[in-house]
DNA sequence: TCTCTTAGTTAGCTGAAGCTAACCTATTGT
DNA sequence: ACAATAGGTTAGCTTCAGCTAACTAAGAGA
């Protein structure tokens, strides 16, 4: 399975999700990023197959150690992205909605570049 | 007809290839961003549509004044999302085609705030 | 108990953005 | 003159990522 970027976001708000509350169900993540229920049952659906969730008899979902790995990743972009454009003078708002849309296109090389230019200007 | 994404790539490609050789037709640009020819008829149908583009009886293009708004508001983004991850020290290819997957979904303001701080810094 | 609600699934649709195959037309070269 | 090449179009396919409608199953409350 390629990860697609629309992935790439579900694995992240599945982490989200869980560090907030402790469980994640389908319908938080729907509820969390505005989808239909079967959106993400479609791509649930998708991750179990391809190992990078479990799902419990309840519906409680877990990350699979390949699914946490692209959640941490996704994550950590997220975070330092926001960062770097809130420190620029962006609202926090626009910075999170930005980072979101930016991690998913951003090169690794320009990412770290970021990611030094941050950690030297504090 | 809402800008979408490709639309906006497209226009920007109408611009540079007319700064750099002066004329335009759908080959130069399927061969400029290696997409086939069926593609580009399908996207330039829609620009003559909505008034985007002036298709002469040579096939030769020319921006309108809507579409060439749009085509230098991309390419601004462009270039100076390009010179901002250059000076953080990322090489010109990457820059180049981070800032073209960038300039798509990035915000105004996340924008204004990149060029200030270019500005700044220099 | 019986009904309502909640969670999830299945089937099938839509739109965006690319593709190939096949075609037309005009120009060019032998 | 005629074949080859170049540029463009049309038709129809594919994949991605969302959607609605309609269903099932389980649990909660009157």
């Amino acid at each position: 399975m390629k990860i697609q970027e629309s992935a790439e976001n579900y694995l992240e708000t599945i982490l989200v999700i869980q560090n907030r509350k402790g469980q994640v169900r389908s319908i938080d993540i729907a509820n969390e990023l505005n989808f239909s229920k079967p959106s993400i049952s479609n791509a649930m659906k998708q991750f179990r197959e391809n190992g990078y969730i479990i799902v419990d008899e309840n519906g409680y979902i877990t990350l699979t150690k390949d699914g946490h790995e692209i959640a941490e990743h996704v994550y950590e972009r997220h975070l330092i992205l926001t960062r770097f454009l809130m420190q620029l003078g962006v609202d926090e708002q626009t910075a999170k909605e930005d980072a979101c849309r930016i991690e998913h296109v951003i090169s690794k090389e320009s990412f770290d570049k970021i990611k030094d230019s941050y950690g030297k200007s504090i």
